[in-house]
DNA sequence: CTGAAAGCGCTAACAA
DNA sequence: TTGTTAGCGCTTTCAG
């Protein structure tokens, strides 16, 4: 006759440990913790009490394996200091928060290969579903996830070719619509500064769009300035300097976003730039970190949150009424026009 | 004699698949892919090249269960929005990088119960470490962190009880040199402006460790400020405004953040206040998003990119090298005048 | 309402 | 170098 050798006190707690101190089977106990099926009311009572008093945490990996089902939505973002991310991640956040999934992120810095490799090990967990930012990728990337069999969002831009479902607004309409606005009030020798990474794919295309809109007034770009790295608001106020040395005759800036934007209006500001009389400005994305600046920059606001909300909606819809088809979201972003364009 | 049913097209590729399309046993391909164990160059290139022609993903869920390995790290912060924390994440995914191991982030709002929560889920994918911000922790918190059995890093603070290892700076005495550096200047009717989250204990102990130190030249706080939600540097323009309207004499603000203190200079510029001569500012956190502003807020560095590298390091260092004792990292943040401090 | 048996897809340990 | 066997901890399914 042998014992049983005693369990290693530091392996984590199982179902048959709950079961044992409470006296009612593993199947039960698996019932009770997941609120699923008839359970009386005192056996209910029995099963919290000692896994409570035991310290018991499911282990979501056996659970997983099991049922097939993994509550995780994968989220996979060029960057997380970009401002605008976390905001997106806030959206998807709230509205999972209800649903039960979960969302995990991961970071690609704007690098193909990172993204393969992020996708790969996402997709590896099987996640319910998958957000991702943006939609040029790689062949391998797109055959991932193509093949994952599980709903894909893509966010941020509508400007190309899903893999299945899209949440975002047209980046060339934007740029579009800000170089009307722009000529509409009568500046005519117009400036872009923006970012030289060449994989910011959507910053392209509101330059793309916002060119459209210039050759619609039979007007081209007076002069462009690019820049990488550093403290946008430092870089701002440089490549604004350098740009207005080099074309001292510019009515017009249009920043690629609003963080080198601030620092070119602080720039003006200083020394005594008329804006907007003299000299115009224009940012993108409404981050409303920047409102208390001394002027407000006009703008767009990228629809970040909503972009991040109906996203993670898509998901947790489909994850529930079975497969549909993949669904287009185009949001409208709107002009601010702030305190830097004449009226 | 039956056939077996044709596998559903749909249904996730399993190590099974790729064996069949080998003609290499199951439990080869799996040493292929994961690089383990001696295999002959003929058979891995074939498994490969099956592999890939199939577009197989392994399933970790499956692989951990198995192996009793997850190469997840939890990391638990209270927001995305602070902007100090991104650049945490940052430094904690860079040094996992080259380790395997992968972050997965999730969110608290400052808020215990969502903590509670959050770590639960967490936990219950049975992840290699756990990354937590910050010492105070419900028990029952406290209690999942310590029944865990993996190794778990509290950082950015070290004022308090840790319950394994911990890497942070202490805020106290952040506020504390703070404070003296302002006294030595020659500061003497010293206002506080922070934010009223009640659960940002940092927050809370800099400002006790900034009282210690006037308290050391027989000062006491003149005024305070409070706010919560909105822009910050909004926010700081407008409790700079109320504070200095209530109090008109103070000669130095101390805020408990950079962006409400940037915000407070670009009023104070604004209004043409002498600053650092009449009235002297300063922040926390040293963020170089603000580098580009007409002048440098004096503040001090919070170390926050090398807290997320040292955590990580210290999760990495253990899931290799067994299990060690709770380690204890004091980064030491450094006072950085800038512009708006007397000389 | 409760329990027993089978197996999710993979890997550890051992055998060949 | 390769294959076989058992089982990770849970849930599905079916039987009581």
């Amino acid at each position: 006759m042998t014992t049983k050798p005693p369990a290693d006190p530091r392996r984590p707690l199982t179902l048959r440990d709950v079961s044992e101190a409470s006296g009612v089977s593993e199947m039960t106990v698996s019932r009770v913790l997941r609120n699923r099926g008839d359970v009386s009311e005192t056996t209910r009572e029995r099963v919290l009490e000692a896994a409570r008093a035991l310290g018991y945490v499911p282990n979501k990996i056996a659970g997983a394996l099991a049922s097939q089902r993994v509550n995780l939505v994968g989220v996979v973002i060029p960057s997380l200091s970009n401002l605008v991310f976390p905001e997106v991640l806030s959206g998807i956040s709230q509205e999972l928060e209800e649903t039960g999934l979960q969302p995990v992120f991961g970071v690609t810095d704007y690098n193909q290969e990172r993204e393969e490799a992020v996708l790969y090990e996402m997709l590896s967990w099987r996640p319910t579903g998958m957000i991702v930012a943006g939609l040029e990728h790689s062949d391998a990337a797109r055959a991932m996830l193509q093949n994952a069999g599980v709903p894909i969002v893509e966010i941020m831009d509508v400007d190309g070719d899903p893999v299945d479902s899209v949440v975002g607004i047209s980046h060339k309409r934007a740029g579009l619509e800000m170089a009307r606005a722009i000529v509409k009030a009568g500046y005519r020798k117009i400036g872009f500064l923006g970012t030289k990474m060449p994989h910011d794919h959507r910053a392209r295309k509101r330059l793309e769009g916002f060119e459209a809109g210039l050759a619609e007034a039979g007007l081209t770009l007076a002069d462009k300035e690019f820049y990488s790295g550093g403290s946008a608001l430092l870089k701002g106020r440089e490549m604004t300097e350098a740009i207005l040395k080099r074309s001292p005759d510019l009515d017009f800036l249009y920043y690629s976003n609003d963080m080198i934007g601030a620092g070119g209006l602080l720039y003006c500001l200083d020394k005594g730039i008329d804006v907007p009389g003299k000299l115009g400005l224009a940012g993108f994305n409404g981050v409303d970190l920047l409102d208390g600046l001394p002027r407000r920059l006009a703008t767009m606001d990228a629809c970040r949150r909503e972009i991040g909300r109906r996203a993670a909606a898509i998901i947790a819809g489909r994850s529930e009424s079975g497969l549909v088809g993949g669904e287009r979201v185009e949001l409208t972003p709107t002009i601010q026009m702030g305190d830097t364009i004449r009226k």
